[in-house]
DNA sequence: ATATTATATGGCCATATGGAAATATAGAGG
DNA sequence: CCTCTATATTTCCATATGGCCATATAATAT
């Protein structure tokens, strides 16, 4: 029941699905997470955060930057589950679409250029 | 997104789930689902509530009483798919199991001496 | 109509949650 | 070592949530 609360309440939050269906596109830096949901920084390292107790993303450090991605790992039961079911789930919501345009953007812009600010 | 949070939010709840799962056994009635949980009336309308609007349960009048049971119609996207998982899910947990257990005796008690109290 | 009874709703309180600002931490580079 | 910078953590605030009690509603029975 701890699990399945876990994973739940990490699921039942329109910030949190937004950035697990940026994931969905590959891995991604903090930065650019931050740059597509435009939210302050504390604010999406605390939601990447709760992601993570949940098993649904996985971090790894590359230097001084840190990239999340979907987890690929049962790490928790349902976690798996869930993370396929979102796939076929809001491919049309209006936010998730212009999420996902605002993505090709700054995928586009050099990394180191992209935090300075 | 309007429903996929009014689904996942109802399901992000230990009360509510715990009803859910009384419900995989068949309708019960509102003083039913009461005695086994164990929380006040007030409570657990508002939580029935909440399942109803997710399209999760629905009720039927039966006189002055009220049956709830798992929706079996597709109200809201998600819901069908969600009742589905849950029912493979959670069945060795402890509670759920207790809860399962007290509904069993729960059942055989005339339902008009179940409610006088 | 009045009384009774099962359920629903409203009000209240304590705690949980999501947000931002401020501060701490860790790695890169001088 | 010290500085710079990306991310994490802490603190605080406003709102949301889950619980109960009190009251309202709706159906039955007298």
């Amino acid at each position: 029941m701890r699990d399945y609360l876990l994973v739940t309440k990490a699921l039942a939050d329109e910030t949190r699905i937004r950035i697990l269906k940026l994931l969905e596109g590959g891995g991604l830096y903090v930065c650019q997470i931050m740059a597509v949901i435009g939210l302050s920084q504390s604010t999406i390292s605390k939601h990447l955060a709760i992601l993570k107790t949940a098993g649904l993303v996985e971090d790894r450090k590359a230097g001084i930057w840190v990239s999340y991605s979907l987890c690929a790992d049962r790490i928790i039961d349902y976690n798996q589950t869930f993370v396929n079911l979102l796939k076929n789930w809001l491919n049309e919501d209006k936010k998730i679409r212009t999420d996902r345009e605002k993505l090709e953007k700054i995928k586009q812009i050099d990394i180191k250029e992209l935090c300075k600010k």
